[in-house]
RNA sequence: GGGGGUGUAGCUCAGUUGGUUAGAGCGCUGGCCUGUCACGCUAGAGGUCGCGAGUUCGAGUCUCGUCACUCCCGCCA
């Protein structure tokens, strides 16, 4: 028999009655009552009442002990009386009179307290992560995280997917994040680099013949942290298939994540076959790439009409022949909202750096439409009629108008559409809405240096037959490069890879590389390529935000078990560390301060 | 690198227009209490108001600088 327990803190029952139990685990709480205590015993799986009588040996003992203290108690299991039954606690119907007890890990003053609902610092949580680890919501935030890993093993494995590790240390590549760094004792000078993903890897195991690839991929980029982003490390679901084509691949994924969001997650997914939304229709009537089709407002593009006679809205005409767009917004039956909603996301727009948003609403007066609020006079009714026709509205409905260049404008009316739908509470927050994103440019113009570069992933395949693709105009070519965007948050992305070296080298061409550097610089990939290589593609969903979005937390860090603060420190470990000059002299490294 | 927010007891926070000895809850220490489950009652300890300058008769409060944490932009799948 164990010496420890022969039960853990969830598990005694009416059936238990009497029985001589032992349990083991923290004091969650003490209850003293001067000639009685009550200590609530917790482990990982729940808690148990302890009574201490006066008369028992160790009453005076356990009255100093502090809470956090490990202790094991032995003691008969006994029913509590009808009106001292705790419904809220699985083994409230029982308690454990309490014969011996022995102090197995002695606790000191705690810096935060674990029995609180209370918010605390994160510096405090994080230095002492191991307490705030037994506080219950996140402690079940990391079981659940483990849960929806086995999950998908065990679907991945299903779906005759092999999961295989692949190297941590490995080569720095020029393309994407900034690299981790680490020296190379053996070879004095040089480094290797943490695998930002296991990109070039798994695309080595297809050439290699497995057929169908899964890991949860450790990733490493050295960038700032968001709210959404652990800065350094974080997990991808890792997949790799040959022989597939685009659809074969979302096949797969609409399957997978349909199951385990409606396993782990009571929300309804909205559409179990996610809606492809084209990345210039998504910039278009989204603003953004990363869409939350929960909100149903959409953006409009009302260029044109602002052009026409019809509008005499002046400071819109100049700013268009000066090449901005106007977009618009609109929400509907929006008639009866106050002034102040209208004013108030017009001021909101200001402090977002924009210069407003000029809005209308549609009214008919006698049969006449025209539009009400600041510069609804300057609408004429054939006006009016029109931008109904492109806005798709009615009598009753508003039009917000955000002016601006095409990327500001884009990113105005974005934000302004969340702005909008939270306003008018548009949004149901107990849902899941995905879609893909496709049709990606395969290159993009970096607007200061006019270079080209590619805007994704370079190993992507360009859509269509190679001999059809315009290289000519390569801001044109699409790939079939594709993202998973749910709830507004971009979960993965992943593409079709070009298996074919010579269009490799082409494409890299483009975006400045010689074959000289391409050959340096991806050697593993290229020589493979041509070697046979099937067509293959794949993709990559964030981990730690599917688990974010399953626990409906807005902060990476409440769904990782050690993180590190946003200034990439781990505040418990002290790591980045000094190292000492031995170290430093073995790795050939010198500090420059 | 830039912008916003926060920083007061071990923890979470309050602190009015700049005015006497800086408060509360939790935790801690002591006393009382046999049915609590946020136990109750009671007494007490605990403060470089992030740090440094400045303004002022007087600064937790105002100004400047600086540091830490956090959110965002840049950056990044």
């Amino acid at each position: 028999m164990n010496i420890y327990r022969t039960h853990n803190c969830n598990e005694v029952r009416a059936s238990n009655s009497d029985e001589k139990v032992t349990l083991s685990g923290w004091i969650h709480k003490k209850r003293d009552h001067g000639n009685l205590v009550f200590i609530d015993l917790r482990d990982n799986y729940g808690m148990t009442q302890c009574v201490v009588q006066k008369d028992s040996s160790h009453f005076e003992e356990i009255e100093k002990l502090k809470l956090e203290t490990v202790i094991k108690i032995t003691g008969s299991c006994i029913k509590r009386a009808a009106d001292a039954i705790n419904a809220e606690l699985d083994t409230g119907e029982m308690e454990v009179v309490v014969d011996s007890m022995e102090v197995l890990g002695t606790c000191g003053e705690l810096p935060m307290p674990v029995f609180s609902d209370q918010e605390y610092s994160e510096d405090i949580r994080l230095k002492y992560r191991f307490l705030d680890l037994r506080r219950k919501k996140i402690h079940q935030n990391i079981i659940l995280r483990s849960k929806v890993i086995s999950f998908i093993r065990d679907k991945m494995s299903q779906l005759g997917f092999l999961e295989f590790q692949t190297p941590i240390l490995t080569a720095s590549s020029p393309e994407g994040a900034r690299d981790f760094l680490v020296p190379s004792r053996l070879n004095p000078g040089k480094f290797y680099a943490l695998p930002q993903a296991p990109q070039q890897f798994k695309q080595l195991i297809m050439v290699a013949g497995f057929d169908k690839y899964f890991q949860i991929a450790p990733c490493f980029r050295d960038e700032d942290a968001r709210a959404d982003r652990s800065p350094g490390e974080f997990y991808q679901l890792d997949i790799e298939m040959s022989f597939v084509e685009q659809e074969d691949i979302f096949t797969i994924l609409e399957k997978l994540m349909n199951d385990v969001f409606s396993q782990f997650s009571k929300k309804k997914i909205i559409s179990k076959v996610f809606p492809r939304i084209s990345y210039d229709d998504a910039l278009l009537k989204y603003g953004t790439d990363k869409p939350d089709l929960r909100n149903p407002l959409i953006i409009y593009d009302t260029t044109d009409l602002f052009l026409s006679e019809e509008v005499k809205f002046e400071i819109f005409k100049k700013l268009i022949k000066q090449g901005s767009l106007v977009r618009a917004i609109k929400t509907t039956k929006t008639s009866e909202q106050p002034r102040s909603f209208f004013d108030g996301i017009d001021k909101w727009a200001k402090e977002q750096g924009a210069s407003g948003l000029a809005y209308l609403t549609i009214e008919n007066n006698n049969n006449v439409l025209s539009g009400k609020g600041p510069i609804g006079k300057l609408f004429s009714e054939a006006a009016i009629k029109e931008l109904m026709k492109l806005c798709e509205a009615e009598v009753g409905d508003s039009i917000f108008f955000a002016c601006g260049k095409k990327s500001e404008v884009e990113k105005l009316s974005a934000i302004a559409r969340d702005k909008i739908a939270n306003e008018l509470k548009l949004i149901d927050e107990n849902t899941f809405a995905f879609c893909w994103i496709v049709d990606y440019p395969m290159f993009e113009q970096d607007p200061v240096t006019n270079k080209i570069d590619f805007s994704h992933n370079p190993f992507s395949i360009p859509q269509g037959k190679t001999e059809n693709i315009d290289f000519d105009n390569p801001l044109n070519i699409k790939a079939y490069q594709y993202d998973i965007v749910c709830n507004g948050i971009e979960l993965s992305s992943g593409a079709i890879r070009n298996h074919k070296p010579e269009l490799m080298y082409k494409l890299f061409g483009i975006a400045g590389y010689s074959k000289d550097q391409v050959d340096d610089k991806f050697s593993g990939m290229i020589n493979a390529l041509s070697y046979g290589a099937p067509p293959h593609g794949g993709i990559a969903p964030g981990l730690d935000r599917i688990v974010m979005l399953l626990a409906d937390e807005k902060n990476i860090r409440e769904v990782t078990m050690f993180p590190m603060n946003q200034g990439a420190q781990d505040l418990m470990m002290n790591a980045p560390s000094d190292v000492t000059d031995q170290q430093l002299k073995e790795l050939n490294l010198k500090k420059i301060k």
